[in-house]
DNA sequence: GTCTATATGACGATAGAC
DNA sequence: GTCTATCGTCATATAGAC
């Protein structure tokens, strides 16, 4: 649908470069300022034109958030797929599978702070993302559902809890490091961040924790969460 | 220092209450918009005056934003003394303690999300709190670290990890819950939130992972992860 | 078609009258 | 202590040059 095999003309392709320059730059900005403290003049400025010229591009302000959302959401989308490709069925642990996706989420999170912040929280008084932005990381989270069900499928992980549960427990880990991260120590690479390092402890403490029960074990429930 | 034995004259007083009434209604305008979507001129179309008269009271709009951090970071910590000052020594389970400190944070959060946002994220393009403001915030940091040195010298937690270490985790677990709820469900209340119920289940798995190893288990090892 | 020039109304902030 | 008047900047809109 939106792969149009029409070859773009002259006109359109130099259209969707500005675009791009657009958004490189307000990423640039945001970088700098926050993510709230872009300004479609400061853009135009950068960009050598007037502030009205942008609106050819973009109808709001609004309108260029979007964009960065669906840019943010699509490039971590793309980033979490090689993880999800790779070594695929090999017959590697939970822990080991889970570390994997865990430092890809936190280091993108980390290694893209603006997106971040746009995506993750909301800093921008007004701004809703269109369901179009937004799309990639409803799939994103349907990727994520689905690590965790294979993981289950090959005894990995206890199947004897939902996996919306898991889920939400290792979304609220990963999350937790991220907004630490972001925070308390946002200048910090993901390589020598005081939380970005605490990921291979936590994730140890999270697969032993909904690692398959040993047969007759008796166990503390895991049914009275609700 | 700041709690001056001078009785304060009825100009003094009645300043103090229209400091007050501004910090109160720019909590609303907060909540409504947006922390960064907080406007000097709301704030005075709301109180009958002009905007101009509120410079009296605060030099600036960072000014205020600095009052409402330091206002914030007392209500947490007094919210979080209720709870370290209760059952003092009492015959608590790690757990069970976990549970009351990480329940009373996250509904502190949950139900002050407008001063949350303010204290936890970053929203406000160059805001960047006085040490004064983020002086209870640093007091109940240190509040937090004795609070697991307490649970590891009574041996409810191990003591082979430091303290830092342990408070760096549960603090990446709290601030997930609180950060999930905040961005995905903010409407939710704390009682029903699918993120605040993640809460007792994600503390289990963390008293359980810092528990006191039984003597002479052999653990996998807890000092690889540096 | 894309830009410039210009205008509007809101914002944070300041100066000075009362 | 509150006001009016004012400034510079912002997002946004429109008219018209090329």
């Amino acid at each position: 649908m939106s792969a149009a095999p029409t070859p773009l003309d002259r006109r359109q392709r130099r259209r969707l470069e500005t675009v791009e320059e657009v958004l490189d730059i307000a990423l640039d900005i945001m970088g700098e300022q926050g993510v709230a403290g872009l300004s479609v003049g400061e853009v135009a400025r950068r960009m050598g034109i007037r502030p009205p010229s942008l609106y050819v591009y973009f109808p709001s302000k609004n309108a260029l958030y979007d964009a960065l959302f669906a840019r943010g959401a699509r490039s971590l989308l793309t980033a979490m797929q090689q993880v999800f490709a790779s070594s695929p069925r090999a017959a590697q642990s939970a822990e080991a599978r889970l570390l994997d996706l865990g430092q890809a989420f936190a280091r993108w999170s980390v290694e893209h702070q603006a997106y971040s912040q746009l995506l993750f929280w909301r800093p921008v008084p007004g701004f809703v993302p269109s369901k179009e932005a937004y799309a990639p990381a409803v799939e994103l989270f349907a990727h994520a559902t689905q690590q965790i069900v294979d993981l289950q499928q090959r005894g990995l992980l206890r199947d004897d809890v939902p996996a919306d549960d898991i889920q939400r427990d290792w979304t609220i880990l990963i999350a937790g490091v991220v907004s630490q991260q972001l925070s308390n120590a946002p200048e910090e690479s993901f390589a020598d961040g005081r939380f970005s390092q605490a990921i291979p402890g936590l994730v140890r403490m999270f697969a032993s924790h909904y690692a398959t029960p040993r047969r007759s074990t008796r166990r503390t429930s895991h049914v009275n969460k609700h």
